[in-house]
DNA sequence: TTTTTAATTGTGTACCATTATCAATAAAGT
DNA sequence: ACTTTATTGATAATGGTACACAATTAAAAA
């Protein structure tokens, strides 16, 4: 949960006999360019890559996804659409959660560092090394409570 | 998130239009016993009815998970495994969250009630209304963190 | 700089968890 | 009992994600 640099991602890489390539340097500065609230789908990224000119192919894509969440360096969330979104992974003042509403998928972020304490402090305890901790709250928002009955 | 019985589940059921019925009932009962630490994917909710004799469509088990979860009756839990694990929605004494090792998908629980209360002061706060409130810790377990490189 | 090694990519294909369809069934209210 | 319509079960369809493999290419060695 720190921030990269193409130049330590390349050395995180090399580290585990692993390759930066331009793919992955090109994805990881998406998420780190992407305005705060943001969530891309693998789908979503392939398609913001084709609008910049720039063509990654979905198989590196997933590929790459689900290397850098198990990193550390990005955050895999169920926001409740039967596909998984990705964020950049980042230490205390940007680090948050998710309230989801569970009919209409609204999410709204919010900030709380004692929970990334007490999550630190429970990964460490049981000699885990943590790499993302997010409450995730599923409820009904507002208008969904309005608009009665359908599940 | 309060403990349901067949007659409250009956009342609430039916208060929306909708019906209780004896598929609905066995599977809020089977997890209503089962033993603690246990999650069930639909499938493995499939085989142990089928191994109790009793029969209900993996369409029919699809559903009523997706409706009880929906009813705040049942959690959806993502322990990384490419499909979905269900398991009782309870409250204070016995709610509690996952640590998951990402890569070979050991799961620890552990309480904290101040999360719980944080989560629902959230939700009060926007307006939802909560139906769970899970704290998911991704992290390497100890034995994975020593069997080195593969991803 | 050139060579060597093997990690990575892109294309195509396969998988499989979950949802949709729809006729038959059966709760719930009258 | 009768009516209404939510629900079920069997089947097919969907779609997100992983796999296979030959062609590239990053990184280390020479
Ligand atoms: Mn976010
Ligand atoms: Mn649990
Ligand atoms: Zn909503
Ligand atoms: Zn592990």
């Amino acid at each position: 949960m720190t921030a990269y640099t193409t130049t330590s991602l390349k050395a995180e890489l090399n580290e585990r006999g692993w390759r930066l390539t331009p793919q992955r340097e090109t994805i990881l500065q998406i998420f780190q360019n992407l305005p705060k609230g943001n969530h891309l789908s693998a789908e979503d990224l392939y398609h913001l890559l084709e609008s910049q000119g720039e063509t990654i192919s979905l198989s590196t894509i997933y590929r790459t996804l689900k290397l850098m969440a198990r990193m550390g360096i990005l955050r895999e969330l169920e926001l409740a659409e039967g596909h998984k979104h990705y964020e950049i992974n980042q230490p205390s003042p940007y680090h948050h959660h998710h309230l989801i509403c569970v009919r209409c998928n609204k999410t709204i972020e919010f900030k709380n560092d004692s929970i990334l304490r007490m999550g630190t402090k429970t990964a460490k305890k049981e000699g885990y090394h943590l790499l993302d901790c997010q409450l995730i709250i599923h409820a009904v928002c507002p208008a969904c409570q309005r608009a009665l009955l359908p599940i």
